[in-house]
DNA sequence: CAACCAATCTTGACAGTGTCAAATTCTGTT
DNA sequence: AACAGAATTTGACACTGTCAAGATTGGTTG
């Protein structure tokens, strides 16, 4: 009795929530960044943002959907990202070297930053079986052709091998870029790190010490 | 009634199982390997054994901790993988360089072929949060320990940079295996791999193209 | 052999979870 | 003012992890 007439009057005013929809978005990232993909549960969520357990559902066909949009917000925040980046000044006057230097270190400052963002983007969960969606699929393709593209500019300007395939150059420095993140991120065997010595450090393994022109 | 009665019947010539621990272990090895780590259901896997939904709780205190212990089997059979490599001939009388390619290609062949304990030992359900086992810890932190190790040896050898510090050389290059086997296991931009290929370009990247001596 | 003990396993129960179908409530248009 | 359709809620179901209490068993003792 009592509770059903706090609900109602609770709800009243919130039939129309407004932005519901970025709302639970929004909401979602915070219960990733505060307990892992595994703490999301659409009923607490809806009771953070103050609706009923299944308003969700007009807005996202699934829970994996809901994740799966995050996922692609993630993609296209980085996309941003890199875009801004490269075309700031700063970074355009920058040698070669350090430009790709610079980008490694944006690479790993993305991925702690917004953690949330990136298990959802490379987490195994979305990936494995069949559960992305095309949409996210197409972004995240679309990222991993940018950046082919700068690996090859990369081989082009001599700080990276020009006998190696660009692709599978690609995905060994781009394994190495998601192997770190994952090691920061998760905090495996990086206690007490220096987030500037390790990229020093993938800058010059990748780039061969600058001993190749 | 008739479910009662068909449950008592079939449970009774099972209550004593022999080697429930290792039966449910195994099971949820295969679990994993259908649906992932997701897929794990404690009643799912106690049907599958053939015993109540409750039994697993006197070998595991929690779900997690079945988990974890599943994750140590894995770095346990990591171990051996790798003191058998590195002890047959076939290993021993390689070139430095050789062997090193060698490493990697057994790390990432372990990776894929036994993805449902990668999965465990390196993803993110286990080592975020206070989830893991003090026994995991101890045995990861081992393992990583060896590969710290292997790197110095490389060093002397003059197959890595000696220049580098050794952990942080370690971390890039466990890094890049990390992200490779991610690559792979996941099928991320992996489509049409020669894993072969993929191995050589990551011994040319961490090992300077040879260029160092 | 009987009786007991401790290990092993089961049943009952509860709070959470994702999700569907059917109501309910609201907003804008005619 | 009435209605259409969008937005939200309630009810319901099957499934999950886990706890507490009970049932069953094999081995050990008297």
């Amino acid at each position: 009795m009592k509770i059903s007439e706090d609900k109602s009057i609770t709800h009243k005013s919130n039939y129309h929530h407004g932005d519901l929809r970025q709302s639970l978005l929004d909401a979602t990232r915070l219960m990733i960044r505060e307990g892992g993909v595994e703490a999301v549960s659409l009923r607490k969520l809806a009771d953070r943002v103050g609706v009923s357990r299944t308003a969700a559902y007009h807005y996202f066909k699934d829970k994996n959907i809901l994740l799966c949009t995050l996922a692609e917000e993630g993609f296209y925040l980085w996309q941003n990202k890199i875009e801004n980046i490269s075309l700031g000044d700063d970074y355009k006057n920058l040698l070669p070297a350090a430009r790709y230097r610079a980008f490694i270190y944006w690479y790993l400052t993305y991925a702690m930053e917004n953690s949330e963002y990136y298990d959802l983007m490379f987490g195994r969960a979305i990936w494995k079986q069949k559960t992305a969606t095309d949409s996210l699929k197409k972004i995240a393709y679309e990222v991993f052709q940018k950046h082919v593209e700068m690996t090859k500019i990369c081989q082009q300007e001599g700080i990276l091998p020009i006998a190696e395939d660009s692709l599978r150059l690609a995905q060994v420095s781009w394994g190495t870029l998601h192997g770190l993140a994952r090691l920061l991120i998760d905090g495996i065997y990086t206690e007490g790190n220096h987030l500037d010595d390790m990229c020093d450090c993938a800058a010059n393994i990748l780039m061969q010490n600058g001993k190749i022109k």
